[in-house]
DNA sequence: ATGAAAGCGCTAACAA
DNA sequence: TTGTTAGCGCTTTCAT
């Protein structure tokens, strides 16, 4: 079974590439009956056109580009199969890269994917971009791209994010109503969106309750909690202080399990000591020890989203009216790392 | 900053495509002048190849794929970025499809990576995959593939593997030592090889340690554990029995934490009244309720050795004398879960 | 209704 | 040392 070419299929029926062509695609300016030998032929010769020269041809490739810091994080691994469905029923392949959490390796992966033809890209920002004209350019240069979870406030595209102002808020105000007042905030670098949303939220709720702001309570990990070290030294700090936090509230995944390791590494009983609340969306929450309270993001519905908005933009590039950020409601799920302090 | 090819260059420079493109490559034959004008000029153009156009020349792409039955999984994200870091250094790029479990979809995955030019394919089966046509016709084509941790018999190529047998039996020695007797087998499908060997090193545990094997302890889930009402109806058709085992051996870590799940829904004590062991490779292990010994593999090493001994394949296709099966071994991290029955 | 030829970007055999 | 040409697989304009 060699691979068969148009070529191929024109010698052998005595035809001209074109005729060939143009039967494929059942153009009508082709008679019927060539269609029917041309059809026919080429589907008993298992005949399947070449994506490569395809591209080549009209720069593109039906093929959208993920960019993710990483796959081994349910958050994400959800979002990819998210994005795999739709994109799969449109007739779209997916590539996924890893950025992991480096900016470098954000840039190299872009430039990768469009040099391959992708027709759009998915991104969510490494830990580390602060740069980015990579994705200006292309953006000028045509090419669509849609955000999503770690957003850019410069760029003016299609975005799919959650409400992560609201999402701490009331991860913060359950942590408040269950008994506790010095919350600590371990979370991102600065400059992501969902840092300083979720920042504002944590504020916001303390404010509300009157518990007095203290930035000794929120730990920055440059590299999204990825480095262990990182993750073990603003621990050590918060355990340090001469008021340690009596709950902590963590800003993602990584961070999440990160501080509990610590904190079972020093003994530290939860939530009778520290409560613990946690964006993530790790499925076996519910089997930790304790039970882990977590404020749990669609996942999988923020990637259909995204990739049908990327498509829109990829198939209708003129229609780009107006861009939309479409916003999705987290869910805090209560279990018993954050157990009131008063029943406890 | 258009995209700029080496045409552009020639009429630039007064040149012909044909010099440009071997000043590029620095060919020996070209005047070292014009060869320094050449890359001097396309360095500020930033030029870049673009590699569909040479893919469609060479049929190759300097690029990997690879199928797994699911990225969300600790173990294929480990072995993915074992892959990447080797690749990337090596100047291959890594695409990633998922079968999803699904024969149809491993099929088109593999279809497609093809029709898309790699230069070859890492591979581990989708659990309900008998068939094994799609992957001898490519390599009777003469595409390098390795398989990695489940792999085929039949076909006759560079394979990574661990030792599921030795695995399997330390598990299962390791739950007799602390005191079980009825230990049942939470299982992928048959035809996997993981299967079989795992299946294997269980049977000669209990044999060696003259407990009978007893097929009803045994439960097969035909996707993997992916699905999840299977792993609801194995264990509960465990639990149901009138002598219920005091022990469970998980193959995968789908069907591990799908045990757990079942296990604490119907509120059994772990490990008083069962104990669990699971082949899985999830990062929190330590932190479940109660920590959970576990069969770990080396998915980082796998992934790097695999890639290696592609790319031996693909750059000397020549010296393929004999194909080699690399094995690693696991390692039994014991924790709560299995504590002896003894000293509990 | 069909065919010839050009072009997408690049390389290599062949010419000069 | 440099240039010309053909070809990878496909589509499309322009003939016929």
């Amino acid at each position: 079974m060699e691979t068969i070419t148009i070529k191929d299929i024109a010698r052998a029926l005595n035809l001209s590439t074109s005729t060939v062509s143009r039967a494929l695609r059942n153009s009508y300016e082709i008679n019927a009956e060539t269609k029917k030998l041309v059809m026919e032929y080429a589907e008993r010769m298992n005949y399947r056109p070449n994506p490569i020269a395809l591209s080549l041809r009209d720069s593109k490739s039906k093929s959208i580009g993920v960019i993710i810091p990483e796959i081994a994080n349910n958050f994400f691994s959800q979002m990819i199969n998210g994005i795999e469905s739709i994109a799969y029923n449109m007739g779209y392949h997916v590539v996924i890269f890893q950025s992991h959490e480096s900016y470098e390796r954000e840039v190299a992966n872009t430039n990768y994917l469009v040099s391959r033809k992708v027709d759009g890209l998915l991104v969510s920002l490494s830990s580390l971009t602060t740069d980015l004209h990579h994705f200006e350019e292309l953006m000028d240069k045509g090419l669509p791209i849609v955000f999503f979870d770690r957003v850019p406030k410069e760029i003016e595209t299609h975005k799919v994010v959650v409400d992560n102002f609201l999402g701490s808020y009331e991860a913060t105000e359950h942590l408040i109503k269950s008994g506790r007042r010095r919350i600590a905030h371990l979370t991102s670098p600065i400059y992501l969106s969902i840092t300083t949303e979720r920042l504002a939220g944590y504020k916001k709720a303390l404010e509300d309750n009157d518990i007095p702001f203290d930035d000794a309570y929120v730990k920055y990990c440059h590299h999204g909690g990825k480095v262990v070290s990182e993750n073990e030294i603003a621990m050590q700090e918060l355990l340090d202080m001469p008021e340690p936090p009596d709950a902590i509230l963590a800003a993602s995944d990584r961070l999440t399990t990160g501080c509990l390791a610590v904190l079972l590494k020093n003994k530290v009983k939860i939530p009778e000591e520290i409560a613990v609340v946690g964006f993530t969306n790790i499925g076996v929450a519910e089997l930790l020890n304790p039970p882990l309270t977590a404020v749990v993001q669609p996942a999988l519905e923020m990637g259909q989203q995204a990739v049908e908005l990327l498509i829109r933009l990829i198939e209708h590039p003129k229609k780009t009216s107006a861009f939309e950020t479409r916003s999705f409601k987290t869910s805090l799920v209560v279990r018993e790392s954050t157990a009131s302090k008063i029943t406890v």
